[in-house]
RNA sequence: GCCUCUGUGGCGCAGUGGUAGCGCAACGGUUUUGUAAACCGUUGGUCCUCGGUUCGAAUCCGAGCGGAGGCCCCA
């Protein structure tokens, strides 16, 4: 939800309500604040204030003992309508020069309403609850800054976040929610199961280092996806990481990307410039130009790349492993033929379904990004091609009954996207996958195809992403399983426990075996209690302990121990095999 | 980049003006163990960096760098 809320939900005009009371609040704590605005969101609310003075954290817990005071007078919350002559009259005499230019922003329109609770009064389009007293589960959780208007060129105000609930138990189970979620942190879990660091040399930290356990998760998932699409009819490629720049000036990515490009890196000799790869589709496409002439037999061709791109973010979008300057997209790109656009989107979204449902997220929305409304500005402008293209996803979204939802002003420059949202454990909406068709790039950067009359053609090129960036992926990962992965995922799937050092050789045995076996599989020979050993491995989260001491040797089994399971009692090797082999199948 | 907050041994933390402490880890020794923490001992910190205030700074102030939450962006 954002500021086009219009009401209706009760559950949002208590938030938007619980706004007003907070920013009633805040005035009479900080004379003088100017307000801008107050939406209810997602699990919340904000409001923006200009102040005075800096509201810190710290001073939220004075702020909400004020709210509860004035929710105690139960103040009957009461529209008011003036025309806008006076309404902007009586913003400007308050001195809110925020709220007068949002007057100036309504559609045209005599009458324009504010709601009052007390003496304290806001422009609102409504609804509230009918009065102050009804407020009564929420928390104040954090500040940050905003800019006006969302715009950096606009001065920054103070919002201040909130959750409100109509319940005592749905507030605290929110608060919970929001507690569990920060156990998972993949940052934290990271750090715990020894998976990646974050080292100061590394450039502003966008630059994660993998340890081996971390290295050994990328290296599954990207064999994983690799299977995958070779079983979908993917070719693999490589093409690199370091480009000419002039390519990216001939597919319009110099004039539309070059923000998050590396500064060049220059051939004085050659006079040329180099630059770090940001993206693959140019090279992608030279490959096509460059590896003989195309009829349209050979289309579709799929070739997919696994490379990492570099991206100069700025410093203050990094964030963990969501956000970094080194990324490894799984990316491919699909050349076809109009005709083919729907049944290899098709094909694409099979895939998708297929390796999201074996990563444990059971449903997805799709953003389907449009154009926006003006013509011209970031987009390449080709009225024919884009309604085309939009189309053609439309249609191949409507013939699949995938629930989607359009978004005007969110394509890419080289034409729309259908974005796929999901859902981790703990109800978070993540994006991961893209298809995106391109008219655009392969007619600039002269990609032909002979049709089957014998004409030259330019293909259409679907970008598509499966899980994104390896990088990314593996962070939402990491807090949708809390690091405790599935058996054939996690980076070591089991610890083998010899009880003395006289067991030493047979757990090396065992261990030789299993690795034989295809198993991930480590000897913890470290000079601890069994039980303290066993402890470990579980913090650590490896899914399966064999436990060998004497009566293992003797009978030649191992016992297991399977983490949420428990002790599942001594089997033979085989059998132990077999049960990992069904185990990494699910 | 911008706003607010923040920075103490490998990790997690305590210490608010009188030149640093705890737990875990690491290391040495004892122990040889049957399903979530054996015992004893020992290392290890120019308290992020630089500058300032002060007789004296981990502690106060400023700048820089890193981190967190947001904003703008975005895989």
């Amino acid at each position: 939800m954002n500021d086009s809320y219009h009401g209706g939900d009760p559950l949002y005009d208590l938030r938007h309500s619980t706004a007003h009371l907070m920013a009633q609040a805040v005035g009479e704590l900080y004379p003088g604040v100017k307000y801008a605005i107050g939406p209810p969101i997602e699990d919340g609310f904000y409001y923006d204030f200009e102040l005075p003075e800096p509201i810190r954290e710290e001073d939220l817990p004075r702020i909400e003992d004020k709210m509860r005071e004035i929710a105690a007078r139960d103040l009957p919350i009461v529209r008011e309508e003036m025309r806008r002559p006076e309404a902007r009259a009586f913003e400007e005499r308050a001195d809110q020069p925020y709220k007068v230019a949002l007057i100036d922003d309504l559609p045209e329109g005599e009458v324009i309403s504010f709601y009052r609770q007390g003496d304290w009064i806001d422009l609102c389009r409504g609804p509230h609850v009918p009065s102050t007293g009804a407020l009564k589960h929420y928390k104040l959780l954090h500040t940050a800054g905003a800019y006006w208007r969302g715009s950096e060129k606009n001065r920054m105000l103070t919002r201040v976040y909130g959750t409100a609930w109509p319940s005592k138990a749905e507030l605290d189970a929110y608060l919970n929610r929001l507690e569990e979620a920060k156990a998972r942190d993949h940052r934290k879990i990271g750090k715990e199961l020894g998976l990646f660091v974050f080292a100061p040399e590394s450039v502003g930290s966008g630059i994660p280092l993998f340890l081996p356990k971390g290295e050994m998760l990328r290296h599954v998932m990207e064999s994983y996806v690799r299977e995958v699409q070779t079983r979908y009819g993917y070719q693999h490629v490589w093409t690199g990481h370091l480009v000419r720049e002039d390519l990216y000036k001939r597919s319009g990515h110099y004039d539309n990307y070059a923000d998050v490009m590396f500064p060049p890196m220059r051939d004085e000799d050659a006079n040329i410039n180099y630059r770090l790869k940001p993206m693959n589709c140019p090279s992608h496409m030279t490959l096509y130009n460059h590896s003989g002439l195309r009829s349209y037999r050979d289309l579709p061709l799929r070739f997919a790349e696994f490379c990492t791109l570099y991206r100069y973010e700025k410093s203050g979008e990094l964030n963990g492993l969501t956000r970094v300057r080194s990324l490894t997209q799984d990316d491919c790109h699909i050349f076809c033929t109009e005709d083919q656009i729907e049944s290899e989107f098709k094909l694409a979204l099979a895939l998708i379904q297929e390796v999201l449902s074996r990563y444990g997220f059971q449903d997805y929305r799709v953003r389907l990004s449009l154009r926006g409304e003006e013509p011209g500005g970031k987009y390449v402008a080709d009225d024919e091609k884009w309604s085309k293209a939009t189309n053609a996803l439309r249609s191949a979204l409507d013939s699949t009954g995938v629930a989607y939802y359009e978004a005007a002003g969110e394509a890419a420059f080289y034409g729309p996207k259908a974005d796929f949202m999901t859902n981790d454990v703990l109800g978070r909406e993540w994006q991961i996958s893209t298809i995106q068709v391109d008219f655009i790039q392969p007619a600039r950067l002269g990609c032909k195809y002979i049709d089957e009359e014998g004409k030259e053609r330019t293909p259409v090129v679907l970008h598509r992403a499966v899980t994104g960036t390896t990088e990314r992926f593996l962070g939402v990962l990491i807090e949708h399983y809390g690091g405790d992965f599935p058996f054939w995922l996690a980076p070591q799937q089991i610890a083998l426990i010899p009880i003395a050092d006289r067991h030493q050789a047979y757990a090396n045995e065992v261990c030789t075996a299993l690795r034989a076996a295809g198993f991930r599989a480590e000897v913890d020979s470290r000079n601890e209690k069994m039980a303290k050993r066993i402890r470990e491995n579980e913090l650590q989260k490896v899914p399966v302990q064999l436990i060998l001491g004497d009566r293992d040797i003797e009978n030649g089994t191992v016992s297991i121990r399977r983490r949420g399971a428990g002790d599942l009692g001594a089997k033979s090797l085989e059998d132990a095999i077999a049960y990992f082999r069904e185990q990494a199948a699910s």
